[in-house]
DNA sequence: ATCGCACACGTTATAGCATAACGCAATTGA
DNA sequence: TCAATTGCGTTATGCTATAACGTGTGCGAT
């Protein structure tokens, strides 16, 4: 599942998600790439459904939007479950893993015989900066 | 901030949540709720708004829906962190609460000074009945 | 008492997020 | 060559959530 060459579309979707400096919604990205001739949502989602299976980009499923990889070139989906710091005073996002945790969730989703495809881990709060 | 008693609304729209036998939408308690004078969003979604505050119902962000707490009676908020599994396949819930993960996540916000108001986790996958 | 305030409520309108369904073009491999 | 796959563009639609306005009710302070 490691990034094949990504498409124009989906290039583009990229380079704007990895230049952000922050999550992007779906219809932001969109309106970034108007002049590159984007005019529908599905543009966008289409190309997101692609970075997102590829592993270089994430969805940030409690505020709806999309942040690229914070370890470019790695497959990220090699590192186990991701989680998600958000600040909600400057948008700013923290990615990290910690293998205890995913032990932890494993361990009960062992116990319950739960088959788990995708976990979501996501801590809203004020980073440093903003909580000063 | 334990529930004081319930208002009309507040109260239709938990009974309809533990009544049903998995999270639902805003928009289908809306629906469920017409023959008792339901007629717009916003009488859901302020009812809502309420019972997150009080503990008494969770909104699962990856499908964007609400479920009662597994607790009755209890002040969920005094649990920690509260994780959910979701059956992708059957809507079932399961609500659980894992002290070591909660030490491991408040380890890594502490040690980046980073003061979280809310954390989500949720595990979407099969249950044991499903995955058969 | 009545004024001001907080709160729940009702309504209309709108904003924001996501996908269905159709058709076309390019690529690939049997 | 033909069928299958994939990406793409477009239109339309559906789902999720909130803004803005006004009404009524209860309640404490003056």
């Amino acid at each position: 599942m490691s990034a094949p060459a990504l498409t124009k579309n989906q290039a583009l979707v990229f380079d704007v998600l990895e230049k952000a400096d922050g999550p992007l919604s779906a219809y932001t990205i969109l309106d970034k790439l108007r002049d590159h001739g984007f005019r529908a949502p599905l543009q966008v989602y289409r190309a997101l459904e692609k970075l997102l299976e590829y592993g270089v980009v994430h969805r940030l499923e409690s505020i709806n939007s999309f942040v690229a990889c914070a370890h470019p070139g790695e497959n990220c989906h090699s590192h186990g479950i991701v989680a998600f710091a958000i600040c909600e005073s400057c948008g700013q996002v923290m990615e990290f893993h910690d293998h205890e945790v995913d032990h932890r969730l494993m361990d009960w989703t062992r116990g319950k015989k739960f088959k788990a495809e995708k976990t979501t881990i996501e801590i809203r709060g004020l980073c440093e900066a903003c909580a000063a």
